[in-house]
DNA sequence: TCACGTGGTTGCATTTTAAAACCAGGGTGC
DNA sequence: GCACCCTGGTTTTAAAATGCAACCACGTGA
């Protein structure tokens, strides 16, 4: 595919996100990483991606400062990757996701995971759009302004 | 890209979502049909994608029950895409991926369109995954339940 | 009816992705 | 110290997706 337009000068944050974490394996580190993996060959494993791939993806998520890298925690010289702070704030953006496909992409009856509250057992609300008052908001009851 | 290996069979919601809208163009078409583009011509402008990935796309959505036809509103022989109840129910998503972008992609100052509650006029708040007693729900207080 | 807009499809060049082989350095057993 | 394996990649090469431009059928409008 010739010439991917950097969105760098997009307006919308919409195409910006999906411009830095909007491909097949990116969100899917990202998800792993919530989930406390953490190291390369874990990665590779629990995805099944190539490996050059792999490394690309983990060089631009670290690039983009929603990946770090530190010494592992487990004492040997290897490095483990982690979210930054920026990173964690994609929890919304996952926990999105998951809602969507639990709730359109599985027959009724069929498994699949599911996120768990912690401090509870019970499985995490479904997680929408608030008005300041708290009301449930729908796509019509909003606009995007646009700029200029 | 040899073998994309369907994800049908995966047990994560969020790979299966990933799976369906997960690609460049995908969910930057549902984001326009959210703007209220119906029309191919109208999301070939908006998105400048090429006119063939375009028709695949819109074809895979519409498979998907995602988006659908119908006769176009404007009384021409010609049809339109519109969301269906699935579809509008990626409204969350979309919002997630917008409200993250505006935090982290751009800089402080720098301009950027925004999503406005209508009944108000004021942004829509920070949307994020509570607890039900509608605490904020942090990574660190979910865990993901695994099956079998 | 004749040109033009809409909504595509087709063919070809380019870029990404994938798969597998290879490799360097750390860790481990001896 | 030395063989040998594990980790974390890089390099090659092939396959698939993407982009671009040309083409085309049908509606529509003058």
């Amino acid at each position: 595919m010739p010439s991917r337009k950097s969105a760098s000068t997009e307006t919308c944050p919409v195409a910006r996100s999906i411009d830095v974490i909007g491909d097949r394996w990116s969100l899917l580190i990202v998800r792993d990483a919530f989930d406390g993996v953490s190291r390369f060959g874990d990665f590779q494993r629990s995805l099944g991606a190539a490996r050059n791939i792999l490394a690309e993806r983990l060089r631009r998520l670290v690039e983009a400062e929603i990946l770090t890298t530190r010494p592992a925690s487990d004492g040997t010289a290897y490095q483990e990757y982690v979210l930054t702070a920026r990173g964690e704030r994609l929890f919304p953006l996952v926990v999105a996701l998951r809602q969507w496909g639990e709730q359109h992409l599985f027959e009724r009856g069929e498994p699949h995971s599911t996120l768990i509250d912690r401090s509870t057992g019970q499985p995490v609300p479904f997680m929408a759009p608030k008005t300041s008052d708290g009301e449930p908001l729908e796509p019509d009851g909003t606009v995007v302004k646009k700029l200029q």
